[in-house]
RNA sequence: GCCAGGGUAGCUCAGUGGUAGAGCGAGGGACUCAUAAGCCCUUGGUCGCGAGUUCGAGUCUCGCCCCUGGCACCA
């Protein structure tokens, strides 16, 4: 299938988008990053030379008028919100090669570069930007933004007055073709199909110029210099959001001064992104790129927003949840379970406390969680905890009884079924994953974890080890079960990683290798005499009022 | 208003024109290795509404209703 060949061992440069430093996260915040992590975790064990990047956006007034806000120095305010997304991500187990942060020298560089190369290009000229300036927002508004006394919509104290500037502006709109050319021949750059159809529609409207600068004085000055990046060449402007930001993921693979580890990573195999930002992203972006003659990235992944109880995330009504505080209470493997399970990446979602504890329960604790204690637990009451042969199923010596269903089966035709399906399984989560399709991914691993419970019931080892004469297909059957959860444990690793470590240990195993999943998923890996330990849940049932 | 995507069992959703599915939930059963978990069975839907095409439509066409998102420098 196309998954497993054409992701045959090679690289790949994920992204997130880089947040805004204006308050601490929010579970809204966690989908995007979570999702990142899965497929960075995935293709690290598929073999990839994998880079992962995140970080902050921190060149925006909107941060300055945050910090303010709260009282606090504008430097000082970035390091104690990086330090609070941080602490989220880690707590998450998100596992980011590159924390990039735009204030750093290196970003400066990068966009000064990127922007002096549109330049030559002929792409930025100086025009003027006019709208409606609000002192106190640091922004500007047009007519239809405004209430309707013509105030700020954030202070209705203030009536912005009508400013116009001098700007560089990039000519986005000669890239309309060249962008329409684009997607046309590269049908697959935006996933989901979705919004493919969202860019390709405002293409077809004609693209106009965006304005990347701002003049320095109308911000707010930090320890006397203006924040942001200084247009090369004209130290009265910096470089304004968006062509800024984009840049930070050339920044995070060394353009322009690591020539060589940007020639590793980039492009970008995926950018993953919030759908608020999707134009930014697949037009703005790519033009960019393709005025200073860099790659363009491979594809841009489109995740919908999350809603919080029903009710939309805000911090002024205070309908947030912290992340952190979140995988403090649940665990990393609840959230990202939850998160991936339940929510779907591409539509819109929501995140409800209750949900996550029924998938957990019911997903986590009692089907892959007790499976995983009942033939450990097994091994270790009839097999003193050292794992048996995997000898050939025996036919069972149950010649009079065709009552039940287990005695009538036949073992050979059991442990096949079971293998076949262990294998699908694998390649519907790959599949899944590929595809951004967490859901059906992890639809997929559960279709082995419902079939490994379902074949122990089926063999019923319970009543195999009364018999002495059916010690061998104890083992096996045993053996067949700890070599599913094996695999599972590389299947869900992206997903559950903690969980899927302690399994492992459980299970006897070593810590999960790079390129686990393209080296270690034959099936037949379990060697017999290993020693496993003793039966503990990884799941603990999360126990409810009612 | 324009564009896109949705409206299928209590919930979340899957469904290449040919007798409506899964998981969860709910009810019951047989077991006992296990986290009172697992396994088996059952329950449960006028597939948003109305026409049309077709031997036959959840599945195609048209109209209508409702929801969500996008409509450019705004997480």
């Amino acid at each position: 299938m196309r998954c497993l060949q054409e992701s045959a061992v090679g690289k790949y440069y994920i992204t997130t988008a880089i947040d805004y430093p204006n308050g601490p996260p929010h579970i809204g915040h966690s989908l995007e990053k979570v999702a990142a992590d899965v497929a960075a975790r995935y293709h690290r064990l598929r073999g990839d030379d994998t880079f992962f990047s995140m970080g902050l956006d921190e060149n925006s007034q909107h941060v300055l008028a945050a910090a303010e806000a709260n009282g606090t120095p504008a430097r000082e305010w970035v390091d104690l919100i990086d330090e609070a997304f941080r602490s989220a991500w880690r707590k998450l187990d998100i596992t980011y090669d590159r924390w990039i942060r735009t204030t750093e020298p290196a970003h400066f560089h990068a966009s000064q570069e990127l922007f002096r190369r549109a330049q030559a290009n002929g792409d930025i000229y100086k025009g003027t930007y006019a709208g409606y300036y609000c002192p106190r927002c640091n922004t500007f508004y047009t007519t239809g933004e405004l209430t309707p006394q013509g105030t700020c919509p954030d202070h209705p104290t203030v009536t912005p007055d009508w400013i116009e500037e001098g700007n560089y502006f990039f000519a986005l709109s000669k890239y309309t073709d060249r962008l329409t050319q684009y997607f046309e021949k590269h049908p697959d750059f935006i996933v989901p199909a979705t919004w493919r159809g969202e860019v390709v529609n405002v293409l077809r409207q004609g693209l106009r110029d965006f304005s990347v600068s701002r003049p320095v004085r109308s911000g707010k000055l930090v320890d006397g210099k203006p924040w942001g990046v200084p247009v090369p060449g004209d130290p009265d402007h910096v470089l304004y959001v968006w062509f800024d930001a984009l840049t930070n993921y050339l920044t995070a693979v060394g353009f322009p001064e690591e020539p060589e580890r940007f020639e590793r990573y980039w492009p970008a195999d995926a950018h993953v992104i919030g759908k608020d930002i999707t134009r930014f992203h697949c037009l703005y972006w790519p033009a960019m790129l393709m005025s200073a003659g860099i790659e363009l990235p491979k594809s841009v992944a489109v995740h919908g927003f999350m809603t919080l109880e029903g009710d939309r995330i805000s911090k002024t009504t205070g309908n947030i949840i912290d992340p952190g505080e979140l995988a403090d209470e649940f665990g990393a493997d609840a959230v990202r379970y939850y998160l991936m399970r339940d929510i779907s990446f591409e539509r819109d979602g929501d995140f409800a406390r209750a949900n996550l504890i029924q998938r957990y329960n019911s997903d986590l604790a009692n089907d892959l969680g007790n499976l995983l204690n009942r033939t450990v637990s097994m091994i270790g009451r009839y097999f003193q905890g050292v794992l048996p042969e995997p000898v050939a199923p025996v036919a069972p010596v149950l010649p009079a009884a065709p009552s039940s269903a287990a005695s009538s089966s036949d073992a050979t035709g059991l442990d096949a079924g079971l293998q076949r399906v262990a294998r699908a399984a694998g390649e519907a989560t790959a599949a899944g994953i590929e595809r951004w399709d967490f859901d059906s991914a992890l639809d997929g691993a559960w279709q082995l974890v419902r079939r490994a419970n379902q074949y122990i019931d089926e063999c019923e080892p319970w009543k195999l080890a009364r018999d002495p004469e059916q010690r061998a297909r104890l083992g096996a059957v045993l053996y067949n079960a700890a070599e599913s959860l094996r695999l599972l444990t590389i299947y869900v690793a992206p997903f559950i990683p903690s969980a899927a470590a302690k399994m492992r240990a459980q299970l006897g195993l070593p810590k999960i290798e790079h390129g686990a999943w393209a080296t270690q998923t034959t099936w037949g890996g379990l060697q017999a005499g290993t020693r496993l330990e003793k039966a503990q849940p990884v799941f603990p049932r999360i126990e409810t009022a009612k």
